[in-house]
Formats: C-alpha cells, sequence, structure tokens
DNA sequence: CTTGAATTGCGAATCAATTATCAATAAGTT
DNA sequence: AACTTATTGATAATTGATTCGCAATTCAAG
C-alpha cells in the first residue's frame, strides 16, 4: 500500500527540478523522456498531482496555456512569460505594498505578476 | 453586405458598457437577457468577437475562467479577482518599473498585474 | 524467488470554453 | 411591400487540457 519509488517518478522529479523554470507537464514529458523513453503523459499528471499534493511542487497557472509546475521552497516570485516560444521564468523581486490597488471594501489575500516579452532565446534565434 | 445594427448586438454592448467591470460571455448573457430574452450563447461569442476587431472591446485574461470582455479605451490599468464569486473588477494603477525584474537578456513589451482576495459584496454575505 | 498491490502506458472519456452548421428570421434597400 | 442577404438561436462539433479504465508490468515485503 505504500508509494513505491519508480524510475518514471524519479525522472520526472529530476526534469522538474534540473529545469530552471516551471514546466508544462508536456514540457516535463520531453525532458523525462531522455531518461526514460517510455514515459507516458498519464504518468506525468499523476506524478505532479501527487507532488502537488505531498507539497514538493508547486503550480504556476497563467493566462493561456496549461498549468506549469516549479519546486516548492522557492522565495516569493513573480513570472515571464516568452511571447514566442511560451516558455515561463521566474524573476525575483516584487514592486511591493499593492494593498493601494485594491478595491474599496475589499481584502487581499494574494497576488500574482506576469511579466510578458521575449525571452533572451528567442531574442538571438530573430 | 455591411454590417447591420441588431437589437441583440445592442444589448451585448450596452450589457458590457453598463456593468463597471469585465464580464465574461455568460455572465454578458445573463445581464443582456434581461433586454433581449432569446438571446443566445452563440450570439454574445460573435458579438465579443467582432467587437475585439473592430477595436471597441479588449478582452482580459486571466488565469483560470473564460475570458472577460471590457471597453476600450481605459487608462492603464490591472484586475482584483474574487476568489469567492470570481467577478473581475479593474484596479486603478500600476506600481510601475517593472524591467528591473525582466530576466537578463529579454525584452519587457507588457505586463499583467492580478489581486486575489474577496470582493466587498461576498465579504458582507458571510 | 513468490506474490499481492501499486504503477504504468495507452487510448477512450470527460470537461469547459468556444466555434461551426443550418434552417428560420429580420435588416434595410429599392 | 418585395427581395436579398446578414443575422440569429439551438445544437452539434471542436479544441486543449486533464482524467479514467484496464490489462500488463514491476516494486518490495516475506
Amino acid at each position: 500500500m505504500p508509494p513505491r519509488t519508480t524510475s518514471q517518478r524519479a525522472a520526472v522529479r529530476t526534469a522538474i527540478e534540473t529545469a530552471n523554470r516551471p514546466l508544462s507537464p508536456q514540457e516535463i514529458l520531453d525532458l523525462a523522456r531522455k531518461e526514460q523513453p517510455s514515459l507516458g503523459i498519464a504518468t506525468v499528471y499523476r506524478t505532479v498531482k501527487a507532488g502537488t499534493e505531498d507539497g514538493w511542487l508547486v503550480p504556476v497557472d497563467l493566462p493561456h496555456g496549461p498549468t506549469r509546475y516549479e519546486p516548492a521552497g522557492k522565495a516569493h516570485h513573480h513570472h515571464f512569460e516568452c511571447t514566442d516560444c511560451k516558455s515561463v521564468f521566474g524573476v525575483e523581486g516584487c514592486p511591493g505594498e499593492l494593498n493601494a490597488l485594491v478595491p474599496e471594501g475589499a481584502e487581499l489575500t494574494d497576488h500574482e505578476i506576469i511579466l510578458y516579452g521575449r525571452c533572451a532565446d528567442c531574442k538571438s534565434n530573430t
């Protein structure tokens, strides 16, 4: 009954922890298949779901596109999405005090800042 | 061949311009039906698509949920989404200089800030 | 090494949002 | 009022993301 350690779960986790940016299930699959060619997308979804419940993974939801996942434990940060390749990168820092923007009578509990533009790679491969 | 002015298109436009917040197609339908009870969701989607192409409407894409629409011409602003009722509200102001957060070598072209919390209505109806 | 349960990969199924189809209706020109 | 054609509403179809069902596989306890 206890969870088992399998090579596919290891491959998924390695892919996520090695990439230095949030990955979508499809991106995880592509990366992890270099280690585990037979890996299926369903296993990626299952692993990512379990990881989120177990707490070592954090889902990153942005407009458009699938949910991305990054390792838990990072300091407060936000994200940059390349409008070309759709890759998402974490960005350090936060402008801070956003309470001033909140509607009268409402209560702020969280926030997300999304930057859009072209990443370094896409700029060079013009 | 020219586009025609119909009561349903008028109802959709009125709903959007009357609400003081971005509306989803379903919300537009609900509001516009008070004026045009026979209105169908397909017409809302068609009108909203045309409005965006014509430039008098702006789509607001946030994580989760459908695209919302608001009248074009508003000053730079961001959005607040109620975690309870899912309503979205525009919020004035912007923390400003975000270039400092952009990844090395990347180019910033746009950004969105999303605030989450409970709106005034949901707080009172605890 | 056996064996039972957890896990996997595949394809079918689901789900929400949006678009396409098409016969019936209604602008607006003449 | 007649007529041409854009528009509409209902519903089927599509799309992209994610989950399910199940037989085959493989951990890992004994």
